[in-house]
DNA sequence: TTCTCATATTCAGATATATAGATATGAGAA
DNA sequence: TTCTCATATCTATATATCTGAATATGAGAA
């Protein structure tokens, strides 16, 4: 059955694309709402350069759609639903981690932060 | 908002031990059943260590766990609906993707074998 | 018990891949 | 042209991965 090969190269693909924290934040940011790399960059907190880097793995992964507006590039996610998707990953962890003290907290708030954004912005959408 | 850097991290780390084509079929097949390591090495068809060090991998990040039983370690899914999850992700490859020609067709074929395959596992667990 | 075989893990090394930062290039506006 | 925003390229460093050998761990026989 080689399919199952097939899918999972494919699939192991996407999710190294995913991998990294600070491709994982502008997935999120993106599920939020349409940004320009250089508010990317101040969420970020990170180089200039090391963004577009980021940002092309993504690009290369058909994971965001750019637009471009004068010299501003905007990002948006191809699939929105992408953002929601990843925060279930997170009752993977969330659970009998004692080890993990503040994490649980952290993850209850970003899950609420985030979705709560995205109620939003599906609204201003 | 630093909770929001954690479980970027967290996750991040998360997609990490997840992101390799035979972790990832590893999880698959311990979606739909449990199995000992000599049958994930003919699953996998590659090297018993790697297996090990594949596993030791999952175990790390609490994805499988193990149950001795003899000279044999069985091993299954801490969380069975992980495998579930990873194959929604198809629907994020799964789309006009032209110049991947055959991939759309096994990813079908690999969706229905995997979540048929679950079912049947599901009655015999 | 000791010996041997089978199962599984760990280690050491070589190779490959990913990442960050600096610099260079391109693209658009003024 | 110059200025800004963004991307691409290059180098170094760091991580991940694979192979093969060495090391457990347990079962069964002598």
């Amino acid at each position: 059955m080689p399919f199952r090969k097939i899918v999972s190269k494919e699939l192991s693909d996407l999710l190294k694309s995913l991998a990294h924290k600070h491709r994982l934040q502008i997935v999120e940011e993106l599920g939020v709402r349409e940004l320009d790399v250089n508010a990317l960059q101040s969420i970020l907190d990170i180089n200039h350069s090391n963004v577009s880097q980021h940002l092309s793995v993504l690009r290369a992964h058909r994971i965001v759609v750019e637009r471009r507006e004068g010299r501003y590039v905007f990002y948006r996610l191809r699939h929105p639903e992408l953002a929601t998707w990843l925060l279930e990953a997170l009752k993977f962890l969330a659970d009998d981690q004692s080890e993990l003290d503040g994490i649980r907290e952290a993850i209850d708030s970003a899950r609420q932060a985030w979705s709560l954004s995205s109620e939003i912005s599906d609204k201003q959408v």
